[in-house]
DNA sequence: TGGTCGCGTTGACATGGATCAATTACGTTT
DNA sequence: AAACGTAATTGATCCATGTCAACGCGACCA
């Protein structure tokens, strides 16, 4: 476990001009999962030009509730986590976040919640203003946005399904699924799935507690649904089962 | 109270062609409020002509989750709920929608949730298609619908620290607030609220049961924040209190 | 006028998940 | 290898909210 981070914002790395060198996004890993894959080559340069990059250890703010909302964001490696807090200290982590994730798509006077890494991570950073004139010059990419967004509206309404009415269990097991899913979605390892995030963050996810989180883990891994030998994995051993259950049959 | 609706959905009423007579638009209450406030006349008149106008009785439904998503609407009076299902019955309302909103910024193959009439309801209907047309012609809409979609984001996010972290107090409360100030930006009273939903819509709002709502609106009101002498109606007393109990303090 | 129905309220009791409290497991430092 | 700190697990108990039940009220109807 690395040392407890600080929790300032990381300053962007070193950007070469593109004049210079290759465009960064040229090699990016990411690049057909995120927003610039709807990108052709010369607007991706346009795109890039605009783009810094930075690095984030575990624990680190990348942005502050409340603070002017004045950058967007794309995800190139790690894991974050989305949060808002209530005046007592009560945390309700609203997403996750993960390579070829944008975020930005939400939009108010300020930032509606805060962001910190929970794994090393990577992004891209852009201006908001440099934003809304690329997506002005570029239908491709103004499409995009308002895709990205129609997606996510009908997502977190199945968010909305699992805090106001599923159970303890039902919630566990629809958030395996929906780790699986995502990985799926990026290319990686949908079985086992890679669980990144601690107990706590999990329950703050899901409107539990640690221990109601650490209990649901080990009666599904009782009742066969998962396995949970190896560390922050948990592999799926009766899909169907958990399906069901995740579902509330 | 009306007798029991039948749950199809309305047919459309005539629509005369907009070279017969005025665009029903000039004439709309809500069109300051809703995605058509944004539009020039000319582009007003374009917009009216795909629209066709739908009337609901209470417990109609307008969509119903898992059907082809095909149409938009903006709601141009009454009160509706959008809610998805759990198979043993469970239900969740995702939103309730009033004059000035637009339906359809979350997209997805099928429609993700139902959404049914409260009170007797009237809105306009447009073809998804076409409306993706016109947002193509009219960059004034594209952007108005993108900034609608991502103000809606940055709103769930604290219907998700709600269902994820208050207590039912700070449930209710919250939920009384967010109606005045949803009253307010359509132009109408703020207090006393007007309350149309039942006890039962708001439980499976806030995730909730009907008899915790019941109870909560009788304590609210015993500890003087609220008054409730007239029915469907809240009298704010204490909008300071209201506003430290929602907020958790 | 009385009857029925749907909704809201209130009371009594049950329970799922929270809280409090050890204990264990594991990674890091010395 | 020992010592430490953090996170995960498990157990015991509590409580906010759910469940079940009774009743009241107003709308509508026969």
């Amino acid at each position: 476990m690395p040392k407890k981070a600080d929790n300032s914002v990381a300053l962007p790395l070193a950007r070469p001009r593109s004049s210079d060198r290759e465009s960064p996004c040229a090699a990016c890993k990411v690049r057909d999962f995120a927003v610039c894959g709807a990108l052709t080559p010369a607007e991706l340069d346009q795109f890039g030009d605009a783009m810094a990059t930075i690095s984030l250890s575990p624990g680190q703010h990348l942005i502050d509730e409340g603070e002017q909302d004045s950058h967007i964001f794309s995800i190139t490696a790690g894991c974050l986590k989305c949060y808002k807090l209530l005046p007592d200290g009560r945390r309700q982590i609203t997403g996750f976040l993960f390579p070829g994730d944008f975020l930005g798509l939400a939009r108010s006077k300020t930032n509606t919640s805060s962001v910190e890494a929970i794994t090393a991570s990577t992004m891209c950073r852009m201006q908001r203003t440099e934003l809304d004139l690329l997506a002005k010059a570029i239908p491709n990419l103004q499409n995009r946005l308002h895709e990205l967004a129609s997606e996510a509206l009908a997502e977190v309404q199945g968010q909305i399904l699992l805090l106001g009415r599923k159970t303890a269990h039902e919630r566990v097991a629809t958030f395996i699924l929906m780790l699986s899913r995502r990985a799926g979605e990026r290319a990686q390892t949908i079985n086992p799935v890679d669980i990144p995030m601690s107990r706590d963050d999990i329950g703050d996810f899901l409107g539990l507690t640690t221990e109601t989180v650490s209990r649901t883990f080990s009666r599904l891994r009782k009742s066969g649904l998962i396995g949970m030998d190896k560390d922050k994995k948990v592999e799926i051993l009766n899909l169907e089962a958990l399906q069901e259950t995740a579902e509330g049959f």
